[in-house]
DNA sequence: ACGCATTAAATGCAGTTGCATCTTCGGGGG
DNA sequence: CCCCCGAAGATGCAACTGCATTTAATGCGT
C-alpha cells in the first residue's frame, strides 16, 4: 500500500514543485513570447478546443480549470478582448454564458500547441517528476 | 529511453498541473489558516532551518527558492515584520543581508510543519502524481 | 587612486489571482 | 402572483508576483 513516510512525502512534494515551477515559467514565457497570452488563457483555448463545438458555459469552463471563478472571468475577458473568443448569452438560461472560439482562436492555438509541446518536451521530459 | 510521445508528455503534464494545484491551494490555505503565513514563507523557514547555523544571504536563499529575487525580498520582509526572522548586514560584504531565525521563527516553523506534513499525507498520498 | 562594469538587495509599477460582494436570473413556497 | 433562496457571472479590492530600475558596495583595470 506505497506506505509513503513523512520524509519521502515531502522529497516528493518537493519534486512536484520543482517540476512544476521550471516548466510553467518556460512555459508561460514561451507562450507570451510567441502568441501574447499566458498559460490560464492557452488551457481555456485548450478546453474550448476539446469540447466537440468549440464552446462552453462558463460554469462548464471553470470546473476544468485550476482557476477561481473570477480568475476565469477575467481570463475569458481578455481573450474576448484580443478577439480569439467569443461571449454569447444562452438563451435557456440567460444566466449563463457561452464562451466559444473564433477562427482566430483556433489559429492561435493551433500555433501555440506547437510551443507548448515543444516546451514540454524541452522541459518535462528531462525532469525526472517521479521519484 | 522512455521515448515519451508528445501526447503522453501532455498527459504528464497536466497530472503535474493538477497534483500541483490540488496541494498547493490546500497547503496554502491550510498555513494561513493555523500560522497565519503562506506557502512562500514557510519554504523560507524550511530553507533557513535546514542550513546548519539558521541564518543565510538573501543571495545563497534566493538560489535554493522557486521566485524571484524581488519576490524573496518582500517574502523575508514579511517575515521580519513578522518577527520570525531578523535581517542583518554582513561585515565582509555590506551589500549582502544575512537573514537569521529568531526564536519565534524556529517555534512558528516546527508548528507548521506538522501542518505541512497532514496536508501532505492527505492531499498527495493520494494523488497519482506520476504517470 | 579613479572610474567603470558587476553584484546584492530594495523598490516602483503593472499584471494576475482569490475573496467577498453585487447584479441578474431561475425555481420553488405561500 | 409575489417573495425569498440559490446559482451564474462580473467586479471592487487587497495581496503576491515578476520585470525593470535604483541604490549601494565590490573589485578590476589603468
Amino acid at each position: 500500500m506505497t506506505e509513503t513516510g513523512e520524509t519521502d512525502l515531502v522529497r516528493r512534494w518537493r519534486d512536484v514543485l520543482a517540476c512544476y515551477s521550471t516548466v510553467s515559467c518556460a512555459l508561460d514565457r514561451a507562450l507570451q513570447e510567441a502568441h501574447g497570452i499566458g498559460m490560464s488563457e492557452f488551457e481555456v483555448l485548450d478546453r474550448l478546443i476539446d469540447a466537440s463545438c468549440g464552446d462552453l458555459r462558463m460554469h462548464d469552463l471553470a470546473g476544468s480549470m485550476y482557476l477561481s471563478q473570477s480568475a476565469l472571468s477575467r481570463t475569458v475577458a481578455r481573450l474576448e478582448r484580443d478577439g480569439l473568443v467569443e461571449r454569447s448569452m444562452c438563451a435557456d438560461d440567460r444566466r449563463a454564458i457561452f464562451v466559444k472560439l473564433t477562427a482566430a482562436g483556433r489559429e492561435r492555438h493551433s500555433r501555440a500547441r506547437t510551443t507548448q509541446r515543444a516546451v514540454l518536451a524541452q522541459h518535462l521530459a528531462a525532469e525526472p517528476a517521479r521519484a
